[in-house]
Parts: C-alpha cells; sequence; structure tokens
DNA sequence: TTCGATTTGTTCGTATGTATT
DNA sequence: TAATACATACGAACAAATCGA
C-alpha cells in the first residue's frame, strides 16, 4: 500500500527513462545491447584473448542497468558467440582445437569418439571463383580466391577429403607458407589474423558415387558410395567466410548431428 | 552510504533465505526449478494444450521469486522445451506440422525450400527386436518392438524411405488402425496420446549403397549412392523413444544441418 | 600464502509495458 | 474494459572464482 501510493523519485526516474528508451529506436534495450556488442566483436578490434569490457563498464556505455547488459550477454553465451567466467571477465569464443571439435567438427568414428585428423595440404593455389563459390562467398563470378585441397587421416587412413575456398580480398597477405605454417585449426586462423569468427555453418548433405580423384585419395573403388556435404561457414552479419566441400568415406566414421542437446548439459 | 549501512529486514531475510536455500542441494534454485518443471512435463500428466502454472505460481510452489523463476523456463524455451506467449500462457512445446518441419526435419529441396512429405505405410507389424534396436532403444533383445516403414513421396516422387522402430511397452495399445488414421506427425502422435514428446534427436549420416528393396522403392538403379541416417529420438531424461532408419534418394533433395543460426533469428 | 579487489553468478523484489482473453 | 500473464528494466545484496599485491 504505503509503496504503491508514493510516486517517488525512483518512479518517475523510471518513467523518464522509459520513454526516452522508446525514443532509441523500436527494439528492446538488451536487443540493442546485444547488437551494439556484436558491431564491437565483429569490429575486429577486439581479440580473443583479451576480455571485453565488464559488466560494468557496458551498463554505464549504455546507461542500463548491470541486469539488463547481463540479459545481453547471456543471450550472447546461449549464441556461443562470446564466454564467461566467474572472476575473469568475458571473452570471444575462442577456436581452440577442443572448441571447434566441439562445435563445428560433426565427424565421429562410429563408435562414438572423435579424433583430431592430420591434415594434409594437397593445393594450395590463387583461382578464379567458379558460380558455385562465387554465389556461397557473395562475390562475383570470376573474383579471386583461394583454393585449399585437404587430405584428413584419422586413425591413420584417408577418410576425408576437403575442397576450401575463400575469397582473397577477405585474406590479404595470406601465402601458402603462412597458412601451412599456422599453429592453429583454419577457423582460428581466421579469427586470429584475419579478424572472423565463424559463428554459425550451413552444412548441406548427400550421397554421391567416388569420382576417380577421390577414389584415389580415399582408396576406395571408383563410383563408391561416399557422404559429401558443402558447407558456408559464416560469421557476423550473416557474412560468409568459406566455402567449402568434404567428401567423406564412411566406413568407419560417420557424420552425426545432434538436434537439441547441445545446449543441455544443463540436465545436470 | 545511507542505504549500506543499514541491515534492514529485507537483508535479513535475504540472508535467511540464501541460508535455507545452500540446504536443499548443491544446485542453483533457477536450476532445481527446472528440473522439478521438467519432471513435472515428462510425467505427461501436463496436456500441450493446456497452459502450465502461471510464474507466480511457480514462484509461490518453489518459494522462490518470480526473476528465478523467469530464468528457469528461460533455459526452458531456449531449449525448445516450453513456449511462452504473452498474455496466454506458458505450454508444453507441440508438435505442430509446422514446428516438426522446423525443427526435426532436416530435409530440403535442393534450392532450400521445405515441403510436408506424402507417407505411405508399407508394412505395420510387431517384432522381436533386434541386436541394433534394442541397444538404441534401450531394451533387451527380443523384447517386443512395432516396425513401421513407410515410404515418403515429395513433389510426387519416391524420395526417402524409413525404417521405424519403437517399443511396444512405451506404446499400449497402438494398432495399425490408430497409427494410420492419425491426424498428426508421427511424434505428435507420440506425445499426445502417449505422453511421450522428442525433445532431441541423434542422426548419424553415411553414404551407402542402393540395395533391392530400396533401388525398388526409390526407382534407382541397384547400387546407387544413397544417404543413409539412423535417428534415436529421445525424451525427457535421455530415454530413447524411437530408433530409425532412413534411406534419402538425394538427386532433388538433401540433408542440411545449421550449426549456431537456429536461435540466432534473434539478428534482428 | 594470504588477502583484497575485481568480475561474473545467483537471488530477491519492484515497477511498468504489452499482448491476450 | 478489466483482469491475467508474460516482457522489459531497474537496482540491491551476497556468493564464488580469479588474479595480483
Amino acid at each position: 500500500m504505503k509503496a504503491s501510493k508514493k510516486p517517488s523519485a525512483r518512479r518517475m526516474r523510471a518513467r523518464s527513462i522509459a520513454r526516452r528508451r522508446r525514443t532509441g529506436n523500436g527494439l528492446p534495450l538488451y536487443k540493442r545491447i546485444k547488437l551494439e556488442v556484436t558491431r564491437l566483436l565483429s569490429s575486429g578490434k577486439s581479440k580473443a584473448d583479451e576480455p571485453l569490457p565488464t559488466e560494468k563498464e557496458f551498463a554505464a556505455k549504455f546507461r542500463a542497468s548491470v541486469g539488463t547488459v547481463r540479459r545481453a550477454m547471456d543471450d550472447l553465451v546461449a549464441e556461443h558467440i562470446v564466454v564467461r567466467q566467474q572472476g575473469r571477465g568475458t571473452y570471444l569464443a575462442p577456436f581452440s582445437a577442443e572448441r571447434l571439435l566441439n562445435r563445428f567438427w560433426p565427424v565421429h568414428r562410429k563408435d562414438g569418439t572423435r579424433e583430431i585428423p592430420i591434415v594434409q595440404t594437397l593445393l594450395f593455389a590463387t583461382e578464379r571463383a567458379d558460380a558455385a563459390a562465387a554465389e556461397a562467398l557473395q562475390i562475383r563470378k570470376g573474383d579471386g580466391v583461394y583454393r585449399i585441397v585437404n587430405l584428413l587421416l584419422m586413425g591413420g587412413n584417408p577418410v576425408m577429403l576437403d575442397d576450401v575456398r575463400i575469397a582473397k580480398a577477405d585474406f590479404p597477405g595470406l601465402t601458402e607458407q603462412s597458412f601451412i605454417s599456422r599453429e592453429t585449426t583454419m577457423y582460428g586462423l581466421y579469427q586470429s589474423r584475419y579478424g572472423l569468427s565463424v559463428i554459425r555453418t550451413l552444412d548441406r548433405l548427400t550421397g554421391v558415387p567416388a569420382d576417380a580423384e577421390a577414389a584415389h585419395r580415399l582408396a576406395v573403388p571408383l563410383g563408391a558410395p561416399l557422404l559429401a556435404f558443402t558447407r558456408i561457414a559464416y560469421t557476423f552479419g550473416d557474412k560468409p567466410v568459406e566455402y567449402r566441400r568434404t567428401l567423406i568415406h564412411t566406413a568407419a566414421y560417420e557424420y552425426r548431428n545432434a538436434i537439441g542437446g547441445e545446449s543441455l548439459p544443463a540436465v545436470t
């Protein structure tokens, strides 16, 4: 009773804030904060190894309460865009081999275990984008791309044949030397050297017969059924970073897809 | 200053509550609420077409604040287990054809569009579980299962051949008649008639050659490369509900998997 | 090694906005 | 229109992890 009768400085302030907020934009404040933080991350200015501004700092910057900032950050955590650690801070989600394996690496041995493949780079070349690559990378046909063909060995055997194309314009100064001698995953390289964080991928899977090249590299008969997928990897703002076509010999390995259940280790 | 000096009834109360909480369990309160709500949903007592208790009611029941209940429900929404509607209430996520298509139906036409397939049931039989089905369904080899074989037509053509096994014990009273004449999807039937809500699936994909049956049904040459996947569908508590093996003719259709990006339509 | 400052994690409570019935 | 139920936002307090002095 007492509380509800009193207009109070606090109530008045809240009201004026609400009014101000509405003038900003149609979006709720926490979503706008999310967008701003996303923009900050996609600018490449923040490195994956140094913390983002703290909740308090963001709150001051956006004239919001900590709770509202937290709401925005919670969403970004759920989307695997940032990671937070109590006592340390908030970081752009890194591309350690471990994280890549857990998030963007769908190939498992049939017994369910996973392993980091050994990569043999068969080709590193500069080419002109064909129609498929141009459409996937949203560039013009004929624009320069790097083409990289990798053979991936798992358990000592050739299992996957990977044909990757990335736009030359996105990777200035990339050379075969610097590519081969990278000390991280390909996605880690994109992020650490070029500020391009892969945040989502779209895989399209089909069954195909092995062509001559695949049969040779994967040591299977010509025409043997393989699992093929094309992947487009995107960074912020739905910008495509990489176009890849992969062939998998699924005798001992398979492609796994868990719908739901990724975000539910919390069934603890 | 002034505020921080005063112990205040409120502060004392908060302290005693915190102490009580710690006695409950090692888990944070919102996670325990999540578990309790999950338990309620998995009991089958709550129908998909009637609302769950409101936030206020849950708060009273669990002696928590609405904010804490909301935290728990937010998680369940993110996991697609419940849906909330402003002004209406909170509901167990339903299995409309639309939702099934968006969540558990990975097959797209190559141009990206989706369609609801026409289902021809080729077989409905009672069988004994073989080793693979028994392991997947976590029952004993030889236990009774229903086996259902469906041919799925898309765009007028046979595209998928579906071989499903579900434990007889989970579906008392299921008959071919009641199965065929269902007015919803298979997952919808599981949920509405048997209280089994599929909340996650695990698909394992490989490339395989068409065997005689598949070649006949899908109208492809013997040995033609097909996309195969086995799926185990789980309900609450990681209980398997369904084991399925599907063959897809990927001339005009493909299996799509979007990693990330499902929960980010919010990039609006 | 201990301790204090920093930063995120959990919980409470309140006020107000907005969609539904 | 009024009541109901979720959505957004604020702010406060304390817990727990981390890190450097």
